[in-house]
DNA sequence: CATAAGAGTTCCAGCCGCTGGAAGCTCAAG
DNA sequence: CTTGAGCTTCCAGCGGCTGGAACTCTTATG
């Protein structure tokens, strides 16, 4: 099947999957008129890179997870040591986030919000409240 | 005073904020050695920047607030504006990395994670997992 | 006074992960 | 036969820095 018919089947952009190509994430065969030709193992494999990205996995990360997806002989652990490192980033950047959310919801709270100049946003952004 | 001391007493590196005068967001005066040359008002100014950009703000953002912030006849309305929508921006980061969170989490928690190859995780990515 | 370290300057290039756009090819429908 | 969609390649740019080269300037020490 040609790269548009890949692209809907694995929720990828074209362009997407010719980058990919270009870092050497996946190869794809050529027709004969030079068009790339996918088959549906190599959907199989858009649609995990797709949704390991979609996970939170870099670039980087989905080769190597797609390296233990195609290596049928590799251990479980392998996979599970990425995926638990993932998952503690994951809970950083929503403990991080939480963070900003409780920072800046009391710049807002406390901000009146009206026609006058005074507003505790800009001093809390510039250092100047009175707590933390 | 010199790059060093402002950006030791902001947070950011030099060349974060030579960048920052780069692209316009903040100018600095030459001493007579070419040597940008810092106030304590500039320095402040930097501190503002360095917090609305870890605080979530982007570039542009940051370069409207501190229009608001040297503006002191604006209304704080505005200010509140930017960063109610910040906040919401916010709370939908959140809410994607916690949905993260707990579909990772489930892959991890079904995956064995020994020697043996059959592996949760790699069949959840694949889109060959039962649920879900 | 010579010299060496450290801090400043400029500019260019690269990171990640795409995305847009131009120019040219191929293919299917009318 | 023409039109338009879809494919190809390549180059450039996004945001927000960061690294490095090559240079000048300042300061401390022998």
């Amino acid at each position: 099947m040609n790269i548009g018919t890949a692209a809907r089947q694995s929720g990828l952009a074209p362009k997407t999957i010719r980058y990919y190509e270009d870092i050497g994430l996946l190869t794809a065969d050529r027709a004969a008129n030079g068009y790339r030709d996918y088959s549906n193992e190599d959907v199989h494999r858009l649609r995990f890179v797709q949704r390991s990205r979609s996970l939170g996995f870099s670039v980087e990360e989905c080769r190597q997870l797609l390296s233990l997806y195609t290596d049928r002989d590799r251990a479980s652990a392998d996979v599970k040591a990425i995926a638990t490192e993932k998952l503690g980033e994951i809970d950083r950047k929503i403990a991080e986030l939480t963070g900003l959310r409780e920072m800046l919801g009391h710049l807002v709270e406390n901000c009146h919000g009206d026609a006058r100049p005074d507003c505790s946003i800009i001093d809390g952004l510039s250092g100047r409240s009175r707590d933390h």
